[in-house]
DNA sequence: TCTGGGGTCCTAGGACCC
DNA sequence: TCTGGGGTCCTAGGACCC
């Protein structure tokens, strides 16, 4: 065959050619690669946390699920190795995922800490190498670089794409070409397609909708008709339509918002001590947002229902700010409004909206003065934080919860307090 | 898996305004 | 004063993701 008419063929197969690549049980694969003697055996990654947070395919064959707890698998799987997570350590891998994929195509989105899209649409021409050969050689160089494995799915749309990369794993390579979708879909269970969640995968079924392909026969009208604009767009994906595209990040810190939600023990009726739970996550979330250099102007602070009901409020503040007084103060009146005596809590929240860089914060003078001086005196708390531990400093109104999580381990440490039971 | 935590986006329905 | 009908904006909560 001529070059030209491979080319067409190619272009026929991919008019867009779009790669997923997802780690294979990531954390323990960033593990093993520093420790090459645990390969094989049953490793788990979660000790410091006391569940497993991620582990090998071998601890997988032995029924050791997400959530586990360790004191469980030390129990009934005692050759088990078990390692605290180490996460600056998985975000260094994650990031030479990103650059080595970068070799490849400068359309690359780093969608989480174990996966990444790339659109290589045209780099065969680039490159001189078929589409398959790129993936070919994405996956050779990860593999061999990282010293864990990735599985990887090529076709002509994210959905498509990450349908394959589910397709055989691990160490899995999947290329669906354009006229190869609706056999390949044929074997891909509805609930198994991206962004299909439990509540999709539910009404589908009922539709006598039980794999991708079953959804993609469907006609466009019908979509609409039916259902709403995710499950139409996902519909569209899986006929090789491409509607979500590939972005890259250019800028970090482009957070939208900051969440800091805890579930507590015992769960409560009292409001003083779910609204110091509610305290205590509001300071925390506002450290983490001068961490970023952000300020919130908008946020919504929840309570959760020991039987999962959920109940909540948004604020808007007059102007950003990254201090958690006025934060509370505003909370402090959701809260006397949501909070019902007759229902007992288990989880507070905090979700802080419309981040600005703190820089582009605009004040009067008169504001500015007055926030110097609590801008120092949190950089001192914030400095104090991170000598001593997070719950060196508090406020007041985030006593009784700093109390409730420090008995679970017995003590705390508080420098100006001494050791308080 | 009777349920952890941090995110993003969508939508039904109320409030408000002609 | 009563009434219809339509549009937009907002938000609480849900669904989904890793």
């Amino acid at each position: 065959m001529s070059t030209i008419s491979q080319n067409t063929k190619e272009q026929n197969e991919f008019p867009r050619a779009i790669i997923h690549i997802d780690g294979d049980a990531f954390f323990v694969g960033c593990e093993l690669a520093s420790k090459p003697w645990l390969k094989g055996e049953s490793v788990v990654v979660g000790a410091e946390r006391g569940i497993a947070c991620a582990f090998s395919y071998e601890a997988k064959a032995l029924g050791i699920h997400r959530g586990m707890s360790i004191f469980e698998i030390k129990k009934r799987y005692p050759k088990t190795v078990i390692l605290s997570s180490n996460y600056l350590d998985y975000g260094m891998y994650s990031n030479r995922m990103v650059q080595i994929v970068g070799r490849y195509s400068n359309k690359v989105e780093h969608y989480s800490v174990d996966e990444c899209f790339a659109d290589i649409t045209g780099m065969n021409e680039v490159l001189e190498m078929s589409y398959e050969e790129i993936a070919r050689n994405i996956k050779h160089d990860l593999d061999t670089e990282l010293g864990t494995t990735f599985s990887l799915g090529l076709s002509v749309t994210k959905v498509l794409a990450k349908c394959g990369s589910k397709h055989k794993k691990p160490s899995g390579f999947m290329v669906v070409r354009r006229s190869e979708i609706q056999n390949f879909l044929k074997n891909v269970s509805i609930g198994k397609v991206w962004r299909i969640g439990t509540e999709g995968s539910k009404s589908l079924t009922r539709e006598k909708i039980f794999t991708a392909y079953d959804l993609a026969s469907k006609s466009d009208e019908w979509v609409r008709r039916n259902h709403s604009k995710p499950i139409q767009e996902i519909h569209s994906e899986l006929n090789g339509i491409n509607i979500f595209g590939v972005h890259r990040h250019e800028v970090e810190g482009d957070q939208k918002s900051i969440m800091c939600t805890r579930t507590f023990h015992p769960f409560s009726r009292d409001p003083s001590q779910v609204f110091s739970y509610l305290s205590k996550n509001i300071e925390e979330a506002c450290a983490r947002m001068r961490k970023l250099g952000l300020s919130s102007k908008n946020f919504s602070v929840f309570i959760k229902t020991k039987d999962f009901r959920y109940i909540g409020g948004e604020v808007k503040l007059l102007r950003e700010t990254s201090y958690p007084e006025e934060i509370l103060n505003e909370a402090r009146k959701v809260f006397d409004k949501i909070f019902d005596c007759d229902l007992i809590y288990r989880t507070t929240g905090v979700r802080l909206g419309s981040l600005k860089p703190i820089a582009m914060q605009t004040e009067s003078l008169f504001e500015e003065n007055k926030n110097i001086g609590k801008g120092r005196m949190y950089d001192v708390v914030d400095n104090i934080s991170n000598k001593f531990g997070e719950h060196s400093v508090f406020l007041g109104s985030s006593m009784r919860a700093i109390l409730r999580y420090e008995k679970d381990k017995k003590k705390i440490g508080i420098p100006s307090l001494g050791e308080v039971r």
